[in-house]
RNA sequence: GGGCGCUUAGCUCAGCUGGUCAGAGCAGCUCGCUUACAACGAGCAGGUCGUCGGUUCGAGUCCGGCAGCGCCCA
């Protein structure tokens, strides 16, 4: 039976004896999806569309807590805007694309990809990985990675669904999928026709273990232990030797010059002339540059091809020559000595120096250098030990070397004065994370390196000519069709050539690398709006409303969609920005796998349920770092169970109620107590809807459910007597206890769905997610309402349990009197609700006195003296 | 070295444009099965709002210095 089927309940009908928050996940999630609650309207217009640039996780990494308080803050946000009446555009992706996945393969399968292997379209790989792992081609690994994808992916679907996300399951993308392939490598023809990619041989951060080229985005510096070698150069011609010192000594026989501060009173006078490389007798120049740190060793520096960015700086700016000796495998290469560019002054000894290096790893050549200089007398002490900071691949545990290769970039050099304007006009939220995207772009060194010697990624749409003399043709890249996207160059040929001709002179060769996955994810809101192929999506949904993301990669994701957008679409991706905080252990350390403090959200579900987890998630503002913290998922399950169990005694009083909604203006009879709450609630309702206007989801929780309590206190309390009576004031009671509670579910509804709904559905046959989100008006009850009689009578209230507990009586213990004393004013408001508030105490007579003294409640308990 | 954020009851945190803002929840203590709620409810107690100085009739709330913690960039 589909859901539009049920038969209608009568009203009231639906309130179970036991209201429970088990299996409330499993049940409404299904039927949202049956029902299709959350569907993108394809009809609506850009005005009434509301879209999130989703962040698509990562999904070889492991399910995190992290993941359900991130996504949990934009989900709030998308279902208030869909109660507003928009129609949302909030779709999810998987971003399965590079190392991370890489990585997860090799080790799960035990394989490795060697892309000179052809595919095996027989492959069978073992149930547990050997200790040796077993090549494979590139097209078996990349099946591999899919297949691992596809399963991960499933335990992050399910995760999702379970927490409640309102997603459209139906826009689902793949960072790796067929149509985010076609649409990276058509937007990376686009940027190459515009003049905005190019591909150079430079100075590139090389990883030796992953192999592969790295992005300054991707950097991180790490301390590690190290040691200052002193290193004599003695002059070329006459003059005192000059002493270095440096913490790679064996990039000696690649030193190009030495650099001092040009200020330096030390060198000054040596500046121009030329000194020789120890054990190998190079000559090379004294120069002048301000990057030289006068403090820091003897102040002047070895400049080497590479040792650090500074060296490939001063390579640039002083045009100094290059002498490569570390190569891609982290292994010092052959260096020619005595031949042009190598010119020494004793070729024969310079090789033989040499020779105890080559092939040797940058560590071990580093030791026998240390010894070599010894030797020579070239080593001035004892090297001396430091911990100094390097640079790392993120995800590597070996420093990075600079190694010239060719690679693909996009500039973003001459793009700085644009992205930091852009930065400007995009809303951030907190507006401070601005600053982290500024100071990024400000710091900016190179233009953007998009190449990756990988595997499992998107290839790029190129191939090269090969010349008749066998060697490749790189000037002349060879660019695919875009009716034939998406390609693999790899194992196509491109339009007018035969596979056969694939490395052959006068043939082709594909490009060999793929591209960064920044360069594809920096594409999502295209993929995800299917940019060029889906007719007007595009245009219905960018640029988008909202990138909701963490801080961490504001200089990854958030810079290269930006930079994406302006060179592609000449227009900022998203109006808003919301930054989430991260997830911190309850020790307030952050939560990582190497430190094994990594909670798992299974866990948090299992114990407390979606809905209690999400309000400790919607609970924290964008920004803020928060721990992660059962007591606040305890409140939230309070909380959620308190929904079912307030509305309950409500609903299970609207029999003679109608389930449609009535304004407060068409209550008949609204009390005064009854137009008072209800006022209340409306400036609740203001107070909320402003805040989510603002990203100000905490906010509008706080005040939602202060209300919440305040009316399950004193509201219910007052009001009960009379909710199970008849006449009038009944009437005036269902009413607005009907409405109320309708209001209050609609605006806990984008927090706590499963619990709305479960309660929203025992006398309403329709979704509360597909509700209209509440207006301060259905709830202006009149011109005489005053919301300050419920304070008033939840105060004197207050004061009457007071006296029962400090008597130690039960709530119901009959009173004889309660005696409020106060200004007229105060009287008069207590005087509206003097039934009530009889009732509800319990009490016998209720005594106004007037007086100019602060206001005080005496309360005498029956069958007390006093 | 430059920049950003945080520092409020034992704990986790609210306090928006300065004047019932000294608050909430939890923990603690004391009670209570009352026809929505005992995997609950009621009540009590709790802090000179990091520190020094300034602006103001008045400052957790604005400005400056300092300290501690966290982070970003170089």
């Amino acid at each position: 039976m589909r859901e539009h089927d049920l038969p209608t309940r009568a009203a009231g009908s639906g309130v179970p004896e036991r209201p429970s928050l088990e299996g409330l996940e499993e049940r409404w999630a299904a039927r949202w999806e049956a029902e299709g609650v959350y569907r993108f309207d394809r009809r609506a217009g850009r005005a009434e569309v509301f879209s999130v640039d989703t962040p698509p996780p990562t999904v070889s990494g492991s399910l995190h807590v992290g993941h359900v308080f991130s996504y949990t803050q934009t989900d709030v946000v998308a279902r208030y805007q869909r109660m507003r009446g928009k129609s949302v555009f909030y779709p999810i992706g998987w971003d399965d694309n590079g190392l991370a996945t890489e990585r997860r393969v090799q080790n799960h399968f035990g394989v490795r990809c060697d892309p000179s292997r052809p595919f095996d379209p027989d492959l069978e790989v073992p149930e547990r990985p050997g200790k040796e792992q077993i090549p494979v081609s590139r097209p078996n690994f990349v099946e591999l990675c899919r297949k691992l994808t596809v399963e991960d992916e499933r335990a992050f679907e399910e995760l999702f669904r379970r927490v409640g996300m309102s997603f459209d399951w139906s826009l689902q993308y793949t960072t790796i999928g067929e149509p985010a392939r076609r649409i990276s490598q058509r937007a990376f023809l686009q940027l190459l026709r515009s003049g905005h990619a190019y591909r150079q041989e430079a100075p590139t951060l090389w990883d030796v273990d992953f192999g592969s080229a790295i992005a300054q985005a991707e950097l991180v510096d790490k301390e590690v232990p190290g040691a200052y070698h002193r290193i004599r150069f003695d002059a070329a011609g006459s003059g005192s030797p000059i002493e270095i010192e440096t913490t790679r000594p064996e990039l000696v026989p690649s030193c190009v010059a030495l650099v001092a501060h040009p200020e330096d009173p030390r060198y000054r006078a040596r500046f121009g002339t030329q000194v020789l490389t120890p054990l190998f007798g190079v000559e090379v120049p004294v120069l002048a540059h301000p990057l030289a740190d006068p403090d820091k060793g003897t102040g002047i520096a070895m400049v080497c091809t590479f040792g650090d960015l500074t060296d490939v700086t001063w390579w640039r700016e002083l045009s100094l020559p290059t002498r490569t000796v570390i190569g891609r495998a982290g292994r010092l290469e052959h260096a020619p000595f005595g031949t042009p560019g190598w010119e020494c002054r004793d070729p024969a000894r310079a090789t033989r120096h040499y020779a105890e290096l080559e092939g040797r790893t940058v560590s071990a050549a580093r030791r026998r250098i240390v010894e070599l200089l010894a030797e020579a007398g070239h080593l001035v002490g004892a090297p001396r030990p430091i911990t100094h900071f390097v640079k790392f691949y993120e995800k590597g545990e070996r420093p990075l070397e600079i190694v010239s290769s060719l690679q693909w970039y996009v500039r973003t050099m001459s793009l700085r004065d644009a992205l930091l304007q852009a930065g400007r006009e995009l809303t951030w939220h907190p507006e401070f994370m601005r600053a982290r995207f500024e100071s990024w772009v400000e710091g900016l060194t190179g233009d953007w390196n998009i190449s990756r010697q990988r595997f499992f990624g998107v290839p790029f749409p190129v191939w090269y000519p090969v010349l008749d003399d066998g060697s490749v043709d790189e000037e002349h890249p060879i660019l695919a069709a875009e009716d034939r996207l998406p390609v693999d160059p790899s194992a196509e040929a491109p339009d007018g050539f035969e596979e056969s001709q694939r490395g052959r002179p006068g043939g082709f060769v594909g490009d060999p690398d793929v591209m960064d996955t920044w360069a594809t994810s920096s594409l999502s809101p295209q993929i995800a709006a299917r940019w060029g192929e889906q007719g007007d999506l595009m245009a219905q949904v960018f640029p988008m409303d909202i990138r909701p993301q963490g801080h961490d990669i504001i200089r990854t994701w958030l810079f290269s969609t930006v930079t994406r957008s302006l060179l592609g679409h000449g227009a900022l991706p998203w109006r808003h920005a919301a930054i989430s905080g991260w997830i911190l252990d309850p020790d307030r350390k952050k939560m990582s796998k190497s430190a094994g403090n990594v909670v798992v959200p299974t866990e948090p579900l299992d114990a407390y349920g979606s809905d209690a987890v999400r309000y400790w998630a919607a609970s924290a503002r964008l920004g803020v770092d928060t721990a992660f913290d059962e007591q606040q998922m305890r409140i939230g399950r309070r909380l959620a169970i308190k929904i079912l169990q307030a509305t309950k005694f409500g609903a299970a009083r609207l029999e003679d109620a109608s389930p449609d909604r009535p304004a407060a203006g068409s209550i008949p009879a609204l009390t005064a107590l009854d137009a008072a709450m209800l006022a209340r609630l409306g400036q609740v309702v203001a107070e909320a809807t402003g805040a989510l206007e603002d990203f100000e989801h905490a906010r509008a929780l706080e005040r939602i459910e202060q209300f919440f309590w305040s009316f399950c206190d004193d509201y219910l309390e007052l009001v009960k007597g009379r909710a199970y009576g008849q006449g009038p004031g009944a009437v005036s009671a269902r009413g607005a206890l009907g409405l109320a509670l309708s209001v209050q579910l609609r605006l806990f509804a984008p927090f706590l769905p499963f619990a709305t709904e479960e309660a929203w559905s025992w006398w309403h046959d329709t979704s509360v997610h597909a509700e209209p989100w509440p207006e301060a008006s259905e709830l202006a009850p009149g011109d005489g309402a005053r919301p300050e009689l419920l304070d008033a009578l939840g105060q004197v209230l207050g004061e009457v349990r007071r006296a029962k507990t400090v008597a130690k009586r039960s709530m119901r213990w009959p009173v004889d009197i309660v005696r409020v004393e106060g200004p007229a004013e105060l009287l008069a408001l207590v005087e509206l609700g003097r039934g009530d508030l009889g009732e509800a105490a319990n009490a016998a007579e209720l005594e106004l006195v007037a007086t100019e003294k602060e206001p005080s409640v005496s309360v005498l308990l029956s069958g007390s003296s006093g």
